[in-house]
DNA sequence: TCTGGGGTCCTAGGACCC
DNA sequence: TCTGGGGTCCTAGGACCC
């Protein structure tokens, strides 16, 4: 927690709805509500004017219309949203650079590091007032709600607090008296199922949540969330504001109008969610390893099924027949509501498939061959940028690091012993199983050294990219009976 | 006419490795 | 041959957020 009110948050007010009365001058005034419309649709905003007919964002779009069938129903028009929220985030990076966005129409700014501002509450108070203005200008009227106070926590209640067109500054000294009185649901990450477990043991309030003993709540809650509940209580919150989040994953997914029993129709609708998610991997300049696949019932069990391939990919075919196989391990006949296809795991470099095809690609499921450190690289080239996902590669580093080589995990005989591992000293590897990887997360070319018992020394294999901003990924074929040899029995530097 | 779509983080158990 | 602890990776599910 710092001494002074430094982070703020800004929270622009029913922003889908505002952009749609900003667009459609004859929409304001009036209720609107921007959701899926269908009958299975959920209310994404409604505007001011429609939450006083008690219609709140998650309600069934059904129950909204029975609560207020005067309302404007709208579906999102998500490329006007995203092009206001851009100008909104551009207004916040002129403050400071320190500007996290959380949504498209939320974002934290850290104001700490420019040693000449004033950050007295009422500089800040000051600085907020402007900033909700020139949101205001840019934006062609959509309004904010802003907060600031010493922590990430007390920013985002205090925005909470004066919504809509609000502002409030909390003083340093000020948090738990704030937060205290406060029911816990105020608290961000807690939500209905935390808050009844909360109740459980006599917990309402953030107050009795601060004076409940950490040991009582890590019970209750579990490590994570009970530590961090009891810490945030007492307003102690030092979580960083982020500028840059890498993404985890990527996923599209889609609710049926009506249940889908047809096998083949469902086949074809996880190949077209395969497919947009591959577009967004391939623009992004994203691969994954981790491909997941969400069944929901007509009763609406859930089902995930997920495999992890040996190496990541943007493929769309190899994407798209792991889905198919993964949709096949869940007994669908009874109808399915939504489907979706999702890729984690990600890497932001994508597989350079230089030996193999789709085809193999999509065998090796399974995990990521384990690391055999130092393994016989004659030469490994290349540092990525440091901005680049993957940090340098160290040769000689550990597992999971850097040069790793094994056999194909779709290669591995279930029961059969492991492989052979490289360790420092050792001579000479033998390998006595089929195809393998040589992988080099961050390096750019690998050379590599093949003895055979029976030919003597053997070929030397050079792997490279293309692109010299790309680190490769390569499956290799070597041959049964191989011996590979370690880097200090190495000849002259072989050329590439 | 029950319950969206895009995400993140956590947990727990099993496999496997050292 | 047995025992065991710690760590990582993978899978499935759940809570939560906007």
């Amino acid at each position: 927690m710092r001494s002074v009110p430094s982070i703020v948050h800004l929270d622009l007010d029913a922003f889908f709805a505002a952009v749609e009365q900003r667009d459609k001058p004859s929409l304001r005034g009036k209720p609107v509500i921007v959701g899926g419309v269908g009958t299975r649709g959920v209310v994404a905003t409604a505007s001011y004017e429609a939450r006083v007919f008690g219609v709140r964002s998650a309600m069934r779009t059904a129950e909204a219309r029975a609560r207020c069938p005067h309302a404007a129903y709208l579906t999102g028009r998500f490329a006007a949203y995203r092009i206001t929220s851009r100008a909104v985030m551009a207004v916040l990076r002129e403050i400071s650079p320190l500007v996290e966005p959380v949504s498209l129409d939320e974002a934290y700014v850290d104001l700490a590091g420019d040693a000449g501002r004033d950050l007295s509450a009422a500089g800040v108070e000051e600085l907020a007032a402007a900033l909700k203005e020139r949101v205001r200008e840019v934006t062609g009227g959509v309004t904010a709600s802003v907060g600031a106070g010493t922590s990430k926590l007390v920013a985002k209640i205090a925005s909470d607090l004066r919504k809509p067109d609000g502002l409030l500054v909390v003083e340093p000294g000020a948090e738990t008296d704030l937060l205290h009185p406060m029911p816990v649901g105020r608290i961000p990450g807690v939500g209905p199922a935390t808050a009844e477990r909360l109740r459980r043991i006599g917990v309402h309030t953030v107050g009795e949540l601060a004076r409940a003993g950490e040991p009582d709540l890590v019970a209750a809650l579990g490590q994570a969330h009970g530590h961090a509940l009891a810490r945030l209580a007492m307003a102690e919150d030092d979580r960083a504001v982020v500028p840059l989040r890498e993404s985890k994953s990527i996923s599209a997914e889609d609710t049926f109008e009506h249940d889908i029993v047809d096998p083949a129709l469902l086949s074809a609708i996880i190949d077209r969610l395969g497919t947009r998610v591959c577009e967004r991997l391939t623009r992004e300049r994203l691969s994954g390893r981790t491909v997941t696949v969400k069944i929901r019932l007509f009763d609406f069990t859930t089902y995930t099924r997920s495999a992890t391939l040996a190496g990541p990919t943007d493929d769309v075919r190899v994407v798209n027949r792991l889905a198919r196989r993964l949709l096949a391990e869940v007994d669908t006949s009874a109808g399915v509501r939504l489907l979706g296809v999702g890729v984690s795991g990600l890497a932001d470099w994508v597989q350079e498939d230089l030996f193999g095809s789709a085809a193999d690609v999509d065998l090796a499921v399974g995990p990521r061959p384990r690391a055999a450190a130092d393994v016989d690289l004659v030469e490994a080239v290349g540092r990525p940028p440091a901005a680049r996902r993957n940090p340098t590669a160290d040769v000689r580093a550990g597992p999971g690091h850097g040069a790793e080589a094994g056999p194909r995990s779709d290669q591995r005989v279930p029961g059969e012993p492991n492989p052979p591992r490289w360790s420092p000293g050792q001579d000479v590897m033998h390998t006595e199983f089929g195809p393998g990887w040589v992988w080099g997360a961050g390096l750019r070319r690998v050379t590599v050294r093949f003895e055979t018992a029976a030919t003597g020394p053997g070929p030397v294999r050079t792997f490279a990219t293309d692109d010299p901003d790309l680190a490769p990924y390569t499956p290799l074929t070597w041959d049964p009976g191989l011996r590979v040899s370690p880097k200090k029995a190495r000849p002259a530097s072989p050329a590439p």
